[in-house]
RNA sequence: GGCGGAAUAGCUCAGUUGGCUAGAGCACACGGUUCAUACCCGUGGUGUCGAGAGUUCGAAUCUCCCUUCCGCUACCA
C-alpha cells in the first residue's frame, strides 16, 4: 500500500546568534511530531533551516569585520549542530543562502511582477532598520519603531509592493471554511481582527537600503523582502518552480500538512504566505500551529550575566533524551512553559530516573535474580493482570488522539501513566512475597512477563519523543522497537526471551548540590565569553551588569541650522496626572519661564504622577501641538530611552530656573 | 481605545452539553513495602472554584456587573 506523505516544517531560525533551549524546544517538537508520524505509517517529509539574509546580518557583519556569508555560515553550523545534537531527525536543513532557494525566489518574484501581483511603487516612511519595516510617521512611538522602539531613519525608496488586498477575501474565505487552519484557534481571531476584517494593505516587498539579500532578477537594486524569501522556503525546499516544472517532491508532498511556528509570526503565515501560495496558484498548507514559547524561569537573561541557558549545556549535564522529555513535558498546548535549572532537576528526577529507569530497573533485576534473565509466560491469570493490561493496551490510541491534536504534552503524560501503572503492579503482586514461595513460580513468571511486555509497549510508545532511551530499554529487554498498529494487543513479547544482566541506569537520580555548581561553572564561562568576544572587562561590566551594550545607529548628518530649528527649555512639573483610559500616558501641567504648557507623555509605565511633580525637565518647546487620547499636548518631554525600553527623564544637572534655554 | 482570553489545592493545570462528597501531577506529611536508582505503593486539604448579584430544584459550569492578569491591535510630539 503506498504511505501517505506528510509534510512538516519548522520556521527557519534566524542566523543572529547561537539559539538558547527556547529557540530549540521548535525543531524537538516537530521532531516528536515527524517521528510519531512515521511510526503512523506516513510517508514524511520534515524540513528546517535558517534564514539568513536580511540587513541585520549585513550589519552584525560588517561589525565583525566579514562578509555576511562567512557569518552566516558559522551561525548556519552552529545552529545544525544544535539541531543535531537533539537528535532531530529532519529531511532537509534548507538555507535561504543555497542557490536553488535563491533561483526559484528571483523566479517566483519575476512570475508574480509579470502577472501584476507585484507592481512597482515608492515608499516613502521611517524605517527601521533591526526590524526592517517601513513605519508611517503616524505609527511611531515617540518618533520610533513601535514594534522595538529603536530609532528610525526617514527613507523614501522605489520599491516592489504586493496587492495584498486583492486575495483577502479568499483567504477570509478559506480561515473561515477551514477552522482548523490556525491553531490554536484563539489566534485566528487575532488574525480576523485586526488584520483581515479591517483591510489589508499591500505589502513593500523588495528593499534597497542593503545588499545582503536576493536581487531582484530584472531590477537588481532592489532585494527581495526577506519574509518572501524565507517563507517561500517551504516550497523551494521541495524544488517548487514558478513555471511548472515541480521537482518530484514538490509534487508528492506539497501542501504541507503543518507548519509549526512560534507564535510570534503567526501573522506572517497565515496572512502573506497563504497569499503568497494563492497568488502563485499552490495549495495551502493545511495547518499552521503557533506554538507557545519556553521561558527562561527566574532573573532576566542576558548574555552578560551568564544566565542563558542553551541546549548544549543542557544536554551535558542531563543528557538529550532528558532534555527532550523536559521541553516536550512542559510546554502545554497553548501557554507559555518555564525552564530553570531546578525545575529541569526535579522533572529528570521524579518522572524519568523514579517512574521511568526505576521501573526499567527493578524488572530487570528481579528477571535475573529469579529466573537467571529468562521471561516465560505461564498463562497464569489473577484479576489484577486485568486492569494492568486494560491500560497497557488502551494507551497507544490515547496518544494517537493526543497527537492528532498536536497535544504533544499530553501524549507523553498518557505513556507515563502506563508506567505508573506498572510501578503499581509490582506492588499489588508482589513478586519477591511470590519468590519465597516454590509453588508459585509460575504466578511469579507471569507476573514478570506482564511487566516486560507492559514496559515493551510503553517503550515503543515512547520512541517518538525519547528515541535512544527507548532503544535502550527494548535492547535491554531483548526485542526491538513494535510497532504503533501492534501496541494495543498483549503478549506478543517472545516467551523465553532473555533479559540483559546488568540493566543500564537510564536516568541517574540527581542532586542539586551536584549540578548547581556545574551551573555556575557553565554561567561563569559564558560570561566570560561576553566579556572576551565585547572587549569589557570584569570591573566594567559589573558597572553595567544589566546592559548589553547599545548600538548606536547614525541618523543622517544635519547642518546647525537643522538644529537651531528645535527650541528647547527646563520645564518645571506642576502638577500631574494619569490620563484616563490610556495606558501609557500622563498628562504634565509644565511651567516653562511664564508660561505653563500642558503635555503628554508615554511614561505612565515609568514614573507615577505624584512622582513626576516639582521635577524640572527638558521639554522641547516648538513642537506642533498635537491632541492625544483628546488632550491637547503642547511639546515634548525629553527622555532617554534604555535597551529595554525603560525611559529616564532628562534633568539639568544643577538647579536652574525652569524656563531657561537649553542650547 | 478596539477585539479576545484567563482567574479552581502551596505550585502547574484538568474540569465535555449546569447534577451525586470538585479532580490530576509535583511538592509536603504520615503509613506500608524492599525487587529496585533512599525507590515504589497507599492515605491525608478547612480549596470562600477572583468579588458581587441573578436564572435554576441544583452553577466552577449559564446571564449581568466588578476586580486583577494576559494576548493581539491601535494610539502613545
Amino acid at each position: 500500500m503506498e504511505k501517505k506523505p506528510y509534510y512538516i516544517t519548522t520556521a527557519i531560525a534566524y542566523t543572529s546568534g547561537k539559539p538558547h533551549i527556547g529557540n530549540t524546544y521548535e525543531i524537538v517538537l516537530a521532531d516528536a511530531i515527524a517521528r510519531f508520524k512515521r511510526a503512523q505509517g506516513f510517508d514524511v517529509r520534515f524540513q528546517t533551516g535558517t534564514d539568513e539574509h536580511g540587513q541585520k546580518i549585513e550589519e552584525k557583519a560588517n561589525a565583525a569585520g566579514v562578509r555576511p556569508k562567512e557569518l552566516v555560515d558559522r551561525l548556519a553550523g552552529q545552529i545544525k549542530d544544535i539541531w543535531d545534537l537533539m537528535n532531530t531527525s529532519y529531511d532537509r536543513f534548507i538555507r535561504t543562502t543555497d542557490t536553488d532557494h535563491e533561483k526559484l525566489i528571483q523566479k517566483s518574484f519575476k512570475k508574480l511582477y509579470e502577472q501584476g501581483d507585484i507592481y512597482k511603487g515608492e515608499y516613502k516612511g521611517m524605517y527601521c532598520t533591526p526590524c526592517e519595516s517601513f513605519w508611517t510617521t503616524s505609527q511611531l512611538v515617540d518618533g520610533k519603531c513601535p514594534d522595538c522602539g529603536r530609532e528610525v531613519k526617514p527613507a523614501s525608496e522605489e520599491a516592489y509592493f504586493f496587492k495584498m488586498s486583492k486575495y483577502a477575501p479568499r483567504l477570509i474565505e478559506h480561515i473561515n471554511t477551514h477552522p482548523e487552519f490556525i491553531q490554536p484557534v484563539a489566534r485566528k481571531n487575532e488574525m480576523m481582527n485586526n488584520f483581515l476584517l479591517p483591510g489589508l494593505q499591500d505589502l513593500c516587498v523588495s528593499r534597497t537600503s542593503f545588499t545582503w539579500g536576493i536581487p531582484v532578477e530584472f531590477d537588481p537594486k532592489h532585494v527581495v523582502y526577506v519574509w518572501f524569501d524565507a517563507l517561500m522556503n517551504y516550497i523551494t525546499g521541495l524544488g517548487y518552480d514558478a513555471d511548472g516544472d515541480h521537482g518530484e517532491l514538490y509534487k508528492k508532498y506539497w501542501p504541507a500538512d503543518l507548519h509549526l511556528i512560534g507564535k510570534d509570526i503567526i501573522r506572517f503565515h497565515t496572512i502573506y504566505w497563504p497569499i503568497f501560495l494563492m497568488a502563485l496558484g499552490q495549495p495551502l498548507p493545511k495547518q499552521v500551529f503557533g506554538h507557545p514559547w519556553l521561558l527562561q524561569g527566574g532573573e532576566k537573561m542576558s548574555k552578560s550575566r551568564g544566565n542563558v541557558i542553551y541546549a548544549d549545556d543542557l544536554v551535558r549535564l542531563f543528557g538529550v533524551d532528558a532534555v527532550r522529555y523536559f521541553v516536550l513535558h512542559e510546554m502545554p498546548f497553548d501557554n507559555d512553559g518555564v525552564i530553570t535549572w531546578e525545575l529541569m532537576i526535579e522533572r529528570t528526577n521524579s518522572d524519568l530516573a523514579n517512574t521511568l529507569g526505576n521501573l526499567v530497573n527493578r524488572t530487570i533485576s528481579m528477571t535475573n535474580k529469579y529466573f537467571g534473565g529468562i521471561v516465560t509466560r505461564t498463562g497464569t491469570k489473577e484479576d489484577v493482570d486485568d486492569d494492568l493490561k486494560d491500560v497497557v493496551t488502551k494507551t497507544a490510541s490515547k496518544v494517537v488522539e493526543k497527537m492528532d491534536e498536536l497535544r504533544v504534552a499530553d501524549a507523553i503524560s498518557e505513556i507515563f501513566t502506563l508506567f505508573k501503572r506498572c510501578n503499581k503492579y509490582i506492588d499489588e503482586t508482589m513478586p519477591w512475597a511470590l519468590a519465597k514461595d516454590e509453588s508459585k513460580a509460575d504466578r511469579l513468571k507471569e507476573v514478570l512477563y506482564n511487566l516486560t511486555e507492559s514496559i515493551v509497549i510503553g517503550a515503543s510508545l515512547l520512541e517518538s519523543f525519547l528515541p535512544q532511551t527507548a532503544e535502550k530499554i527494548v535492547k535491554m529487554l531483548g526485542c526491538g522497537i513494535r510497532d504503533l498498529s501492534d501496541l494495543d494487543k498483549f503478549g506478543l513479547y517472545k516467551s523465553g526471551s532473555k533479559v540483559c544482566e546488568t540493566p543500564e541506569i537510564l536516568f541517574a537520580r540527581l542532586d542539586a548540590k551536584d549540578i548547581m555548581p556545574k551551573v555556575e561553572e557553565i554561567q561563569a564561562a559564558q560570561k566570560a565569553e561576553y566579556e572576551r568576544e565585547n572587549g569589557i572587562t570584569a570591573r566594567e561590566n559589573k558597572a553595567e551588569e544589566k546592559t548589553e551594550e547599545v548600538h548606536v545607529e547614525a541618523k543622517d548628518e544635519i547642518a546647525y541650522d537643522d538644529f537651531a530649528k528645535c527650541q528647547f527649555a527646563i520645564g518645571e512639573i506642576l502638577k500631574c496626572e494619569e490620563v484616563p483610559k490610556s495606558k501609557k500616558l500622563l498628562c504634565s501641567q509644565v511651567k516653562i519661564g511664564d508660561q505653563t504648557r500642558q503635555i503628554l507623555s508615554g511614561i505612565k509605565a515609568y514614573y507615577k504622577p505624584e512622582e513626576m511633580v516639582g521635577k524640572k525637565v527638558m521639554v522641547l518647546l516648538n513642537l506642533a501641538p498635537r491632541s492625544i487620547a483628546g488632550l491637547m499636548s503642547e511639546g515634548m518631554l525629553l527622555c532617554a530611552e534604555g535597551p529595554d525600553g525603560t525611559l529616564a527623564l532628562m534633568t539639568p544637572e544643577k538647579d536652574v530656573a525652569s524656563g531657561s534655554e537649553i542650547c
